[in-house]
DNA sequence: AGTTTGCGGAGCGAAACGCTCCGTTTACAA
DNA sequence: TTGTAAACGGAGCGTTTCGCTCCGCAAACT
């Protein structure tokens, strides 16, 4: 390292920098794009001045936080390859998902200006799960009328959470642990549902890859 | 009928006061409780003045809205108890409820305040389900480690649609029948997560009814 | 002691909010 | 034709909330 000593103001910029980072996406988690810069200041402890000093914008918060969370799944999506079985796989990216929330973040998304940054890790996030769907697939684990289009539907409405935000916003923060729980059921009933084989064929067309989340691609 | 004649201005009357239902219930599912009057006129295509000669302030609009929402909700059940099979009578109220989007009400109803006609609404609701879980349990199409309160909470989650919601914001309402199409697919994956015999039983507790939809009781 | 660096938050102009108020339009009786 | 009452749309009010700037202060280093 060629900056070994560490200046204690700096720690402290550094940790006011995470703890922003957490509180922005716990406030937008509850409010979605419309989360105000006091609030996330306020959760995380920290001025409002401190957020302008490392941020310029409102947007360039957002910007980072997206990015930092696509780096979520596509560590999800490469630990679910690293599983030798298949069906384990998937089920591991999809249940990360749901904790990430890109459904949170899918309303914030839609309101920054996107970046090369962001485009690029979103292709890589893509073709990893892309990977992953396949071998599901192929091993005859996956219902084989699910398209990967239906799997990131499924991943943004049950990563989004109302009931959890809720309670949160109304403090009631004892409830969330038995919330949490409540959903991980939910998912699991969803998961048995993409088994192979299926009861019955699914309903409808397949959905074109265009539905998602706004722009990203384009 | 007493008034068989109606004024035509009687008549536009009723239109607009349809509109304006209709009007709030798209806007409150884009915006939940934070919609705003100005923008649920406008979307009626009536001025700020007749909405405010028909409800006398913000909450009560809302209160109406929660309230026939309500009336959709015990229709979908009883409906569902009418039929024959136990599997299908469930289905087509889980299928009904997705369509309802008690989702987007949710974030509202915590927000007004509870009149004695939510309450018993709620109360009916809550009975006719409760005979209708039970019914198909004892059939044995239902997995028997779901709970009434794990129908309600996967109700609460997939009813609320943030893809369909995001492009309606975007004005994309040329995507939106795609989109419908895409959640019915979801719902479908849901739905045959539910049926027995289950794969694997569901992880953790069986959870509280304390976590539907804010208070509600109490 | 002086300098640098990061800090918190009061306060700015702008925007959005719920709601009131009023001039206009329409249907119908005189 | 004219008078009246009902329903209309929307400008504008006071208030709140927003993103962001700016500045006085404290801690670390020289």
């Amino acid at each position: 390292m060629t900056e070994p000593r560490r200046a204690p103001r700096q720690a402290e910029a550094e940790a006011n920098d995470r703890a922003l980072l957490a509180a922005a996406r716990e406030v937008v988690a509850v409010d979605g794009a419309r989360a105000s810069v006091a609030a996330i200041a306020a959760r995380a402890g920290v001025g409002i001045g401190s957020l302008y000093r490392r941020y310029r914008t409102k947007q360039e918060l957002f910007q980072r936080l997206v990015s930092l969370t696509l780096d979520r799944w596509i560590d999800a999506a490469e630990q679910g390859l690293a599983h030798a079985d298949p069906w384990e796989g998937l089920a591991h990216y999809l249940l990360a998902g749901f904790d990430i929330g890109q459904g949170s973040l899918g309303s914030v998304a839609g309101t920054i200006e996107l970046t090369e940054e962001i485009a690029d890790k979103n292709r890589r996030a893509d073709e990893a799960v892309d990977a992953l769907v396949a071998r599901a697939r192929a091993a005859g684990v996956l219902r084989p009328d699910v398209t990967t289009t239906d799997l990131h539907l499924l991943v943004e409405q049950l990563g989004k959470s109302p009931m959890i935000d809720q309670l949160r916003q109304q403090g009631r923060t004892d409830l969330v642990p038995a919330a949490v729980n409540a959903r991980t059921r939910i998912t699991a009933i969803a998961l048995d549902g993409l088994r192979a084989p299926a009861p019955h064929p699914l309903p409808g067309e397949p959905p074109a890859p265009e539905l998602l989340s706004g722009r990203w691609e384009t």
